[in-house]
DNA sequence: CTTTATTACGGGATGCGTAAGCATG
DNA sequence: CATGCTTACGCATCCCGTAATAAAG
């Protein structure tokens, strides 16, 4: 006879959990996309992974959490009960962690960073707002501009730091340090 | 050169994870316990387990969380910092746990139950607990007795269902339906 | 010497991705 | 048909428990 699953039987009170963070924010990309397919991939998983996840915490609370029709997402009752909870889960989680962030004395400085503007490699604010959050005693001065300009500056110490595109015109042994982080051809566009 | 990772270069904003609910819940019961040890049996897992889970936490936060001394166990100023989050986010699993739930229509009933008062197999307490939040609209009359006068009034139908010990005795067929939860030898104490 | 936390290690579970299935507009 | 969610399956990873180790009272 099949029956529900009410856990061990016996288990001691006080134990909140089977449901997991990851699953918490996989449903609020859901809930907030209305698809899977655009949840996935703002949550960096594959489609199938995500609907297991989903499946998971569905079963985990005993209800579904969204209306599928296969063409179109939207969030049942349970989903909408959810859902603000599991928002302040989330803020709470990032709270926690700027807290212990903030408390931990952690490096301390000035870091003078300089950016080239059309490098597809990095993304400058995404990048900028994670060392923030992990290494809040280093004061950062950015400065976006051209790859010569940024060498320039480096060479006169106005810079300690740069992303830069490298030609090979630049390959001339100088006193700076180099860490190559991608190898990408270029495309020119022009008027015929 | 080896230097702090801060994950890939360009990652997107909005990933708060990689610390997990169960980490959070053995950080709040070690931080209550001020004791591995008690924390480990009060969460049910092993020491070694909640040991490495603590590590880990502390590995994605990057700071610890409390000051060990083999022989006491005290939160350092960041776990002083992540506490009251915690907190906050067990309180908030149970929250969206029971929003869930009341949403869901439910079992509708009423369900007559008997327990034994001396079986070691389960905890009727929590046991209750956890169903009633699973299953808010099962109204429940709840009896403790012993095995003997249980199984008569499940003969009468004055119980839907107990929790019983068997002994061979009463091992003739009749029509109740049985359920094996545990198998256990017993110990008789006697004045010597 | 005893208690308590950490490390080592093996096994089991679970999450994830690829690919096929299937339903809906 | 085409899009998008689900299922099947194989693999990697991680979690946990047992047992041995180390440190502090």
């Amino acid at each position: 006879m099949a029956h529900p699953d009410f856990g061990p039987v016996g288990v001691r009170s006080g134990d909140n959990v089977g449901v997991e963070l990851r699953q918490i924010e996989y449903f609020v990309a859901v809930a907030e996309e209305s698809s899977f397919t655009r949840a996935a991939e703002r949550s960096q998983v594959s489609q199938s992974g995500l609907s297991a996840a989903i499946r998971s915490l569905e079963r985990e609370l005993g209800s579904s959490l969204f209306h599928r029709t296969t063409r179109s997402v939207q969030l049942s009752r349970a989903g909408m009960a959810l859902l603000p909870k599991a928002r302040e889960m989330l803020r709470l989680a990032t709270a926690g962690r700027d807290a212990v962030a903030a408390t931990t004395a952690g490096l301390q400085g000035f870091l003078r960073l300089g950016a080239e503007q059309c490098l597809g490699v990095i993304d400058p604010p995404a990048l900028l707002e994670r060392f923030k959050r992990r290494e809040p005693g280093i004061d950062i001065a950015f400065t976006q501009a051209g790859s010569a300009f940024l060498l320039r500056q480096l060479r006169e110490e106005q810079l300690d730091i740069a992303f830069v595109a490298r030609p090979e015109s630049s390959r001339r042994g100088d006193d700076l340090h180099w860490i190559q982080l991608s190898q990408q051809g270029l495309v020119l566009l022009s008027a015929r």
